[in-house]
DNA sequence: CGAGTTTGACCGGCGC
DNA sequence: GCGCCGGTCAAACTCG
């Protein structure tokens, strides 16, 4: 016990000579940027409405350097943002911003997923890469709490509701169905596919129909793709990197939830095997608020009701919906969702939450208006040809409907939902909303660092009204063009808008897909990015 | 003939 | 320890 209390005694004093230190270099790192601000300091920063607080001026900072906000980063001439340049500016930033740098470097076009299975250890990735039997993954157990981790992780899972004929949703990853099951819950057949896209691949779908409504097609995925993935398959990847995220931060501390929920955001204790109730967790991304309905409100609920989702914490993204289309002008959509109900662990809807849903808390954001509102067609921009699979037409809504909304058929709310299923564009926001959102909640999870860019930023900076009002203010770009880029487009590419301002999107989402290990999910989004991503997406697609 | 699907058997986790 | 159940395996089958 003597030794042990020796021992303690010195880890104590190492870990506060450590934080002194870590304090002294914040210090100077402060004092550095302060300096570097002095002489950048543009006509352009004045666009962004920092917060008083010194330290969220420099989360201001660095965000505009991540998302592009600052318009000298953005060249007027539609020019490309100069990757190089901004990693010179991660460098000097300091290490928190080599997570950047690793985002940065997905954008370049190397798109591999950190996947734990196959970046943690080369043993396991040769034993992957042959799709090793339950009895070899047996033998990795040994392996201690890697292996625990490897099995938290594995278990993530992204579950997507769509309405879909199809027996299949597609999202552009090749797959191999390698079973099929009738559960007891529900007596339509569970298939199960794995991708074929690499053999050693570890992800992994399972595609079911909706016992309560045949037409919605349910697909869970598991795992993250240890490739480059199609072109049109990132958003599923990102989701899943999204959900292993969650479930990586959902070891969060109870200092830590406690902390959250002081800034009001509650968590739930976990995504474990405690809860087989609804616990009513959110985690909640509320851009919208009663007083603002032309932004979506994204929960991530943890709410855990099928016990058996317990040892695989989900996220549902639910698109199945059938809003309302003038809900669906402002992405607001029908506020009753049955199937929240019933909905396991994270759950992600496009809706109004269920008033049943009481202990719900999210980001007030109430306060921030977008400079205008938003048409469908938004959902269209950032979209290459390619994956337009609706065309504008099916977005017939021009600013006269979106006044008066209710002049649109019902059928064009299916239509919507189906576009907002298909659309890439718009989930890849999601996804990279709730890769950051989880990453930022893991960094929040990593100690110090949570103090500093975590949560408390991030409201900070929604709870200052102030803000993001500023924020949402469209770059528009000089050829008058949307500008938009993505982790599947190398470039990015003018799209000229039917109508309206132009504005400037800018999607730094590539991170999204690396988020699985803990140094890609650091590269991620804070979740002060995660709304400010939102936020000027929605933002700027005024039309 | 190769790739993909089907389907019964098997395995492991979990609750009782 | 036993049984249930979800998930996976792998041989048989189908299809192009």
């Amino acid at each position: 016990m003597g030794q042990v209390r020796e021992e303690n005694q010195r880890l104590k004093s190492m870990l506060s000579q450590i934080v002194k230190a870590y304090q002294c270099l914040q210090h100077q790192f402060f004092e550095l940027v302060q300096q570097e601000k002095k002489v950048e300091m543009g006509p352009s920063r004045s666009k962004l409405s920092l917060p008083c607080n010194q330290e969220t001026k420099e989360e201001a900072e660095l965000l505009s350097l991540t998302l592009g906000l600052s318009s000298s980063r953005l060249k007027t001439d539609g020019e490309r943002i100069n990757i190089s340049s901004m990693r010179r500016e991660s460098t000097k930033n300091g290490n928190s911003d080599s997570k950047q740098e690793l985002s940065l470097d997905s954008c370049n076009g190397k798109f591999m997923s950190c996947d734990h299975e196959s970046s943690k250890d080369p043993k396991e990735g040769e034993l992957s890469r042959t799709w090793p039997s339950r009895k070899l993954l047996r033998t990795l157990k040994s392996d201690g709490e890697q292996v625990l981790e490897q099995t938290r992780l594995k278990k993530a899972r992204v579950c997507v509701r769509v309405r879909s004929d199809a027996p299949t949703m597609e999202d552009g990853c090749q797959w191999r169905k390698y079973g099929q099951k009738i559960s007891k819950a529900n007596p339509c057949p569970r298939a199960y596919y794995r991708c074929t896209v690499l053999p050693s691949c570890p992800v992994r779908k399972q595609v079911q129909r909706c016992i309560e409504d045949m037409s919605v097609l349910i697909t869970t995925y598991e795992g993250n793709h240890n490739h480059p993935l199609p072109i049109s398959a990132p958003v599923m990847a990102s989701t899943t990197s999204a959900a292993t995220s969650i479930i990586q931060s959902s070891s969060s501390t109870s200092q830590q939830q406690q902390q959250q929920q002081q800034h009001g955001l509650r968590f739930s204790a976990s995504c474990g095997p405690a809860s087989t109730t609804s616990t009513g967790g959110m985690y909640g991304l509320d851009y919208t608020g009663d007083r603002n309905p032309k932004l979506p409100r994204i929960y991530f609920s943890s709410s855990s009701q099928i016990s058996t989702c317990n040892s695989h914490p989900t996220i549902t993204l639910d698109l199945t919906s059938s809003p309302d289309f003038s809900d669906l002008d402002g992405y607001r959509y029908s506020p009753c969702f049955p199937s929240l109900l019933t909905a396991p662990s994270t759950y992600l809807s496009f809706c109004s939450p269920p008033p049943s849903s009481p202990s719900s808390s999210h980001l007030d954001t109430t306060t921030h208006k977008p400079s205008s509102g938003i048409g469908p067609r938004v959902l269209n921009h950032g979209m290459p040809p390619q994956h337009q699979f609706y065309q504008p037409h099916l977005w017939p809504v021009t600013k006269s409907q979106a006044s008066h909304p209710q002049s649109l058929p019902d059928k064009s709310g299916a239509e919507a939902t189906k576009a907002i299923s298909l659309n890439l564009s718009f989930q890849s926001v999601l996804a990279a909303a709730m890769t950051s959102f989880a990453s930022g909640r893991e960094t929040d999870c990593l100690g110090d660092k949570g103090k500093e860019g975590g949560f408390g930023r991030d409201l900070k900076l929604g709870d200052d009204p102030a803000t993001p009002i500023k924020l949402l203010q469209p770059s528009p770009q000089a050829d008058g063009t949307a500008r938009v880029s993505s982790n599947y487009m190398d470039k990015p590419t003018a799209f000229s808008s039917r109508e309206g301002p132009k504005s400037s999107i800018w999607f730094p989402h590539s991170s999204v897909a690396l988020s699985t290990s803990k140094k890609s999910a650091r590269a991620s989004m804070s979740p002060a990015e995660t709304k400010d991503h939102l936020i000027k997406f929605l933002g700027n697609s005024d039309m």
